[in-house]
RNA sequence: GCCGACGUAGCUCAAUUGGCAGAGCGGCUGACUUGUAAUCAGCAGGUUGGGGGUUCAAGUCCCUUCGUCGGCUCCA
């Protein structure tokens, strides 16, 4: 007999070898009705898997967040079977793990699957779930799954790795998989699902292997929540910034000419500089003093900082007068040779050093994606130099920098925590004073973090901050790398209270991280309908016809002399026209004028969203709207 | 870079089996003088991404090149 403890804390003698599956009947038969699958221990274990000693055992339902890990997994091998009942047997089975919002599996095939046939497949998936086939779980010796998985090439070498003696495999009707589960009792369990989409993908992610074809897909419990999670595919889709950008005239791309390079309209320059004018006042408010550095520098320089040897293939190259120079892909070089132009005392530190620095970074073309991967781009990038002392307070206020920019814009972020990777540079005491620091400035911060062990860069540890936007989905932003080996390369130095050399510590940092992916992550996040301070234009001015031109021309320059970005229609057409154009561009504010407003001076204000406030006094509403701006309100006054 | 899909007017998209390149929006011109999400009419706009080939004939078929899109991290 075993002991068996159940979530509500009740303990109950079982038969040795019982299944979750069966105690949960035991419960109550609309339990085991609802039941997918079963933690055992911490352990997810198929519903009828036997539980060979004493445990904690909790029953999953669709209710818990475990769930979706069991039937995704369940439907990506329905998947495999039907994409197998297709197409033959000669379809070779790689990999179908869950992914955050699915599953997705590998196939090598010799026919080509293409979004097309993504119907077809999800019908003979519908079939297989409709048969309810039991799904059953072997455990079996190594040498009898190679003996199983003979025609599996993939299996095979997959079967390679695993180190334990026995592996598991899952069989439903004439499908079996290599698989660790666990999985549902039966196909029958969830019905919910939709393919997505087909890609090319590498066995194992590694480019010199060869290329699968992967289908991609999701599945839910509740046919509701797969509607959702549509919608909201939807949704972004209807955000994104590669549509939306170039029809508000924000920027965009001359492919031929100057691929994956974004050209600002003067729309978009608006807001970019908008973005820039409040990252200025924070940097004030932080200590930074800004600093300019040339965009192309000579070849030697890149050679000391090292990027010549771990960079190269992402530079790009010019030359004059016989001499090699570098586009600077990182701004990084440029503020050490503007530190080592003067000589530092410990009482000049801490040093924090700012540029917008534009930098061209050459990405394959595969890569590249609107604003969010580019070739050219803006850091509000940093550094900081410091003594190892300093090095937590000054990410203390890196921290609270991020808190205060990101929270402007609405966004909650995470943070990850990278350490020291094994091919690292300098001493492993100075790594863990460093990766200390952060850690301590992180939990005071309390903010949530995890670590990425090993995940640091070569010269230091990391922090990378994630914001959530409007729509859940995480972008990474901000990032605070400490320095050990640029200091050194650069010999650069301080004079101590004791008149001797030492050695800074360096931090770079950067908030937005690259002006215009945040400006791509801002146009999804807002879908374009920025809040007014960012906002190309804030008040649009509707003259109702050609009469009243005059008088709107002359409530512009009122406008526009009160610092408001103002835009005239004066063009021949329909009020709703206009309106409608206003609107388009997602202009905040709407004034019409005409007969009524030139005799009581009153004016009606309509919103982008409809609402219109009537008979309001130009003075107010003009307070009323620098006052928005000024505290950069994420909500129109009206 | 690799796999797959795609590239027609400024934009969104049509164009039977290869058979005269079209529409709406936008633009221009004119009429209308407009009251809160599209007034009406006329006109202009194209080497069908570039280059090469097959054919009596290519937007359509083949080759090549450039670019765009979905992916190539999630380890049975």
């Amino acid at each position: 007999m075993i002991k068996i403890i159940l979530p509500d804390g009740s303990e109950k003698e079982y038969k040795k070898g019982i299944s979750a599956g069966e105690i949960a009947r035991e419960i109550s038969e609309g339990l085991f009705r609802k039941a997918l699958g079963a933690l055992v221990n911490g352990e997810l274990y198929d519903l009828n898997r036997p539980i060979e000693s004493d445990s904690t055992v909790k029953i999953i339902t669709d209710k818990d967040p475990e769930a979706p890990v069991i039937f995704r997994h369940t439907i990506a091998h329905i998947m495999a079977q039907a994409v197998v009942r297709l197409y033959g047997k000669n379809v070779k089975l790689a990999i179908g793990p869950v992914i955050e919002n699915g599953f997705y599996y590998d196939f090598d095939l010799e026919e080509k699957i293409s979004e097309d046939d993504l119907p077809k497949i999800e019908a003979e998936m519908k079939k297989i779930i409709k048969e309810n086939l039991p799904i059953e779980r072997f455990v079996i010796s190594k040498e009898e799954a190679k003996e199983l998985f003979k025609d599996q090439p993939y299996k095979l070498e997959l079967l390679e790795d695993i180190e334990d003696e026995t592996v598991t495999y899952y069989k439903q009707g004439e499908f079996f998989d290599l698989c660790r589960g666990p999985h549902l009792p039966s196909t029958g369990k969830i019905k919910h699902i939709k393919l997505l989409s087909v890609s090319g993908a590498y066995w194992r992610g590694n480019e010199k292997n060869k290329m699968l074809q992967r289908i991609y897909g999701t599945a839910f419990a509740k046919k509701d929540q797969l509607d959702e999670y549509l919608k909201m595919l939807e949704e972004a889709k209807k955000r994104d910034h590669r549509k939306i950008g170039p029809k508000l005239e924000l920027f965009m791309f001359e492919n031929e000419l100057a691929p994956a390079m974004p050209f600002f309209l003067p729309r978009g320059a608006k807001v970019i500089n908008e973005l820039l004018e409040f990252s200025r006042e924070l940097h004030k408010k932080y200590g930074y003093e800004e600093v300019i550095t040339p965009l192309i520098m000579n070849i030697k320089l890149w050679h000391q900082s090292g990027h010549w040897d771990h960079y190269k293939e992402n530079m790009y190259f010019t030359e004059k007068d016989d001499v090699q120079y570098a586009v600077k892909p990182m701004n990084c070089p440029g503020h050490i040779l503007i530190y080592k132009s003067k000589v530092y005392s410990y009482r000049d530190l801490p040093i924090r050093m700012s540029e917008f620095g534009k930098v061209h970074r050459y990405e394959r073309s595969g890569v590249v994606h609107g604003l969010f991967r580019v070739r050219s781009f803006t850091q509000d990038d940093a550094h900081i130099y410091c003594t190892k002392e300093q090095i937590e307070d000054e990410i203390i206020k890196v921290m609270d920098f991020t808190n205060e920019l990101y929270s402007a814009f609405g966004f909650e972020y995470e943070a990850d925590l990278s350490t020291m990777p094994e091919d690292h540079m300098g001493d492993e005491k100075t790594w863990e004073v460093a990766t200390e620091a952060l850690r301590k400035a992180l939990e005071k911060s309390g903010i949530n973090y995890k670590i990425n062990e090993g995940d640091g860069a070569f010269y230091g540890p990391k922090i990378d901050f994630h914001i959530k936007d409007s729509l859940g989905r995480k972008w990474q932003c901000a990032t605070i790398q400490l320095d050990f080996q640029m200091p050194e390369r650069f010999d650069i130095h301080y004079v101590d209270n004791n008149n001797e050399l030492q050695r800074p510590v360096m931090i770079h940092r950067a908030i937005y991280g690259s002006i215009e992916r945040f400006f791509g992550i801002l146009i999804e996040n807002f879908a374009g309908a920025f809040p007014t301070w960012l906002s190309p234009e804030q008040v649009a001015i509707i003259p109702v016809s050609d009469k009243y031109i005059d008088a709107a021309k002359e409530l512009y320059e009122k406008l526009d002399s009160e610092g408001l970005r103002v835009k005239l229609d004066a063009s021949n057409a329909t009020v709703g026209y206009k309106i409608r154009n206003a609107q388009m561009l997602k202009i905040p504010y709407m004034i019409v004028i005409g007969e009524k407003e030139l005799e009581t001076k009153k004016y009606n204000v309509r919103t982008r969203e409809g609402n219109t406030v009537e008979d309001l006094e130009l003075e107010d509403f003009i307070k009323t709207v620098k006052e928005e701006i000024k505290n950069r309100s994420l909500k129109l006054s009206y």
